[in-house]
DNA sequence: ACCTGAACACCGTTCAAGT
DNA sequence: ACCTGAACACCGTTCAAGT
């Protein structure tokens, strides 16, 4: 009874480290706090141990970040497994939109991975097996391997879950004191100023987040996947 | 004649420092070594002088980011100006076509802008600007606000004249070494392999860098320009 | 085989001091 | 007003030493 409460701090810097313990760990860290927090030193100190003990197990930093894409990929297939999807020969578009918004819905959970996946210059197994099963959606759905390249570009990173997502709103709430800025704004930017004041008044709350991220790349994907299917007519 | 070539390198050193000098070395240094090559010990030296004199004219590491991301905004800008388009309320594909098309130019002289932008969190006058013009050809080419708000998150990064480059080429040659790997590779990757059969040979030295960016990236905008055109048409 | 401490060569940035 | 040198609190990583 002594011993069990005493000693255990010990017992959980004595289960050994190894690469999958510092992976998850790595990601854990970015999920909770970012992932500039994500620093050699302070995921070792997350792990009760020096900075340099990590180097056993991951050679560096890059090899710590390629393999925390490894891990949010693989978690992407796992959930696609354990997900009914409508067979590719069938319906191709409502089969490839089942994994893109499986994807994003990772991604979701894992903020931080579009950011250092752009940064990834190797491409993993896991990133080459989601593109295999994504490619293999289009040619099962009556696509030319031909067309079907040029469709995996015009996906691009929609393949995987993300796009830039370019102005986050971010707290860009329209309140009295922008409301006079945006007066002074309308001169300049008369489109953009006319947009905020046809568009965002449905509903108070959604004033704040006026852009609904989910449906916005709802809509993009939807109008890519109605345009890829109209050219894969067209070529048969 | 011996004062002229002996005090040469003190003349440069006496050109006084300004906001607007050490944002274009910036961009050089960048243009030239990467966005890795810009630190701010780096940047000083470049131009001749102490780290921290660079702070007395931009505030800090984000704020350089900033400007040198509004620089390139400001070429794209500048650009356009000097550039023949058709009028939007006539033919708003071909518009935004030049357009996109112009920002994509630009992009391509600085390989690290797109890097760069996607980290900015404020929205400077200079992207305002940039999303105003593209929001403008959309609604005189006849877009409800609605649908070009959404025409705008659809297109996303690409308004600005790039995407997400997932597996750049980066010199993967498919020489002998790596053909007997892709041969183990059929088994788990059949799509993959199967593609890169079909599509690859269209030219024996265009089989290094077998996708064509600059092509891809028109498929993919012309596949977004053609259906929101549908989308616009069926709303009329 | 695995972990550690000290050290190296970098960062961005603060601060007091120079002119 | 503008520039500087020293210093601080961080990085990733190497290396020799411990067990």
């Amino acid at each position: 009874m002594a011993g069990r409460s005493g000693v255990e701090p010990d017992v959980r810097a004595r289960v050994p480290l190894s690469r999958q313990r510092v992976l998850r760990a790595a990601v854990d860290l970015a999920d909770r706090e970012g992932i500039d927090a994500l620093t050699m030193r302070r995921l070792a100190q997350e792990l009760d141990v020096e900075a340099m003990s990590l180097y056993h197990h991951i050679a560096g930093k890059e090899l710590l970040l390629d393999g925390i894409v490894e891990l949010v990929l693989d978690e992407m297939q796992q959930e696609m497994a354990e997900v009914e999807t409508p067979p590719a020969a069938e319906d191709w578009q409502a089969a490839l939109r089942k994994r893109v918004l499986t994807a994003r819905q990772v991604m979701m959970r894992h903020k931080w991975a579009p950011q250092v996946l752009e940064t990834r210059t190797v491409m993993s197994p896991s990133i080459i097996a989601w593109f295999d099963a994504v490619l293999g959606v289009l040619v099962e759905g009556g696509f030319s391997y031909d067309l079907a390249h040029h469709a995996m570009h015009a996906l691009g990173s929609r393949a995987l879950g993300f796009t830039q997502e370019l102005f986050e709103p971010d707290g860009a709430e329209v309140d009295d004191q922008n409301a006079a800025m945006l007066e002074q704004m309308a001169e300049h930017f008369p489109y953009i100023v006319g947009m905020m004041a046809e568009v965002v008044h449905d509903g108070p709350e959604d004033t704040l987040g006026w852009c609904d991220d989910q449906t916005e790349f709802e809509f993009g994907l939807d109008v890519l996947l109605d345009g890829l299917e109209r050219r894969r007519q067209r070529t048969r």
